[in-house]
DNA sequence: ACGAATCGTAAGCGATGACTTACGGTAAGT
DNA sequence: ACTTACCGTAAGTCATCGCTTACGATTCGT
């Protein structure tokens, strides 16, 4: 999956909350869900979603399902953000110095 | 605005399309617009959501508003990812480590 | 001063998405 | 074996979102 389905995915609160439970490591689903206020099902098919857009990964343990933030899925955002930041840049420097140029005149 | 917005106003495609024809710099919403598949209203309304998420400034010139991309906007969303990024590198170390252990009991 | 161009906004419509309840399937406990 | 716990999926509902057409306001050209 490529890095719009990850913007995608993140771009959902309840899901953002996901992200910030795994933060400090794997856990089961119920775990997740637990004390969060959308229903059990509703985190399934967030952590699907989640899952389908490379951001976390699932290992089955027996009765359970361990997700985890997948590191790979974050660093595609990551390189996403960081051309744009550099074009953004280059552009406001360009932008600049042609205002410059002008206000010369 | 915080970087939820710059978020959900880059999960939508069109909004990426035009950002993209940002990116070699500030162009007037015609500009933008011109061979896009939507409609210039449609171009003004993604505009709009994407100048409030604080991705895009505007400078009005006369008779025409000139958009440019906002590197301080693309810096909040970069400055999650970084954290999340560490945050998903710490766990992950920290998982592959504890499974190692319990591997070797 | 008058017509054309540029652009934002309002209203309405169709589609997508997030949530709920209900259900089925697999593993663990006794 | 039987019950309980854990989890994914299906179906249905309601809100949100992206798009279009129509309109109004401001600025440029002549």
């Amino acid at each position: 999956m490529a890095y719009q389905d990850a913007i995608a995915a993140l771009a959902d609160p309840t899901r953002r909350v996901i992200i910030d439970r795994l933060r400090t490591g794997p856990l089961p689903v119920s775990a997740i869900a637990d004390g969060m206020g959308v229903s059990r099902p509703a985190v399934s098919q967030h952590l699907k979603v989640l899952s389908d857009a490379g951001l976390l990964s699932v290992t089955p343990t027996g009765n359970r399902r361990v997700y985890a933030i997948a590191p790979e899925g974050v660093d595609e955002l990551r390189r996403y953000l960081d051309t744009l930041w550099d074009d953004a840049l280059a552009a406001f420097a360009r932008a600049a110095q042609e205002k410059a140029k002008g206000q010369s005149t």
